[in-house]
DNA sequence: CGTAGCTTTGAACAACGTCAAACAGCGTGG
DNA sequence: CCACGCTGTTTGACGTTGTTCAAAGCTACG
């Protein structure tokens, strides 16, 4: 019940601990990682967060069996690793080749007094993970297989915007480990819809073509 | 996982820091709400964010169906509403009789020059609920009934801290919608962990007693 | 070409949901 | 004080969605 003011002000100490003097790093560091590279690890000290330049960045966590849950894909221009405490709470590897800028992290004090519109992209970027985050609950925990792919479709075209021509950056596993899913029931359901001419799936395995729109809004309940 | 320990210990200093008579910010108004009263519905202008004072609140989304997820409860000193653009995207209710402060929303710029502690405090706020939503995501999206309802019980454990003794404010329902299973199924995990000897659950329907906290953190997975 | 890694497809199965009924606590009113 | 009904919870039988297990198809890439 106080865990809350607790952890709240928990935020500020530890922040007025971190302001330790340090030579100013507003421009990170940028690093090239190849497919399925790591980038840090769940339990990981967090020494940096890491901004997306190109290609794209899958954040997870595992249960003891292997079981695997991916919260977000990051795509250029999204911030990720960026931590309350002092580890990573996450695993995150590349989803293919990748460049990435990572930051040494500080406390947000600093880094606003430093520099106030970074400081300004960095919560903006928080409050996206919570709003992404909030929205896929409601779809782990409420909707059916085809309404999860029919929700993610529109949300990956709205991302990768290509006009309905989707060039999606991830397999099906990752695909099956967002949504809560096993690969086989994602691809039954993707070929459901191709079968009801509502996406079309080329020879190329990546990509997805969204025929109709509207029945995929439809579908997303 | 000595994140943990780390919170609990802050805890004592950090309340005692919180409990300072501090620079007053916005003094909130407080408002008291009965059972089950909305505070404010999805699609609602966000004029205001809250903190509860006592009591516990639910926000939580719905489908055009009414499936319902309960992304949240927020117990004394969460703070809760708070939303990047103009609206709520949550609806929020009360679980039992409860009070609460809103505080008139306004930028986070405005609100950190003017006082900012409050304003580092809605900022850890917003990265608890963010840690919070993001092992909730694993929970919904790839733990079993029995896990979800172990997991529950240990995180409420924790924050209501009655020690094994848990007196949960919500029903069947709720948890349910939070853990995305049925009420059936609640029920079912419930009376097995009971059989098994591992909680207890007394002629007063709402709490719980946990005999064997290490075997529920088995069962997390 | 040939092999390795995804992806798709199929059939059997299990976990969880649905439907229905019994049960318990609790407030209300006779 | 007890009967009654209301609501929330538990329990049971059964159905369905999605998983598991297995195998075959594609693509890519050497």
């Amino acid at each position: 019940m106080q865990t809350a003011h607790a952890t709240l002000n928990n935020q500020i100490t530890s922040n007025a601990t971190l302001l330790r003097p340090r030579p100013a790093p507003e421009f990170g560091t940028a690093r090239a990682v190849t497919k399925d590279e790591e980038i840090f690890a769940e339990g990981d000290r967090a020494a940096y967060f890491y901004k997306v330049v190109s290609g794209a960045v899958r954040t997870f966590k595992l249960l003891s069996d292997g079981r695997r849950q991916i919260d977000a894909f990051h795509l250029p221009g999204d911030i990720f690793g960026l931590e309350k405490g002092d580890e990573h709470r996450f695993s995150a590897e590349a989803l293919g080749d990748a460049t990435i800028i990572a930051y040494r992290r500080c406390s947000l004090e600093a880094l606003a007094s430093r520099d106030q519109a970074f400081a300004n992209q960095v919560i903006a970027s928080m409050m996206n993970s919570l709003e992404r985050a909030q929205d896929h609950m409601l779809l782990l925990g409420r909707k059916h297989a085809l309404e999860k792919i029919a929700t993610f479709l529109l949300v990956m075209a709205e991302r990768l915007t290509e006009d309905g021509h989707v060039d999606l950056p991830m397999s099906r596993i990752d695909m099956a480990d967002h949504l809560g899913l096993t690969i086989e029931t994602v691809s039954r359901s993707l070929t459901q819809l191709e079968r009801q001419g509502i996406i079309e799936l080329p020879a190329h395995r990546r990509s997805i073509i969204l025929r109709n729109k509207a029945a995929l809004e439809r579908l997303e309940a």
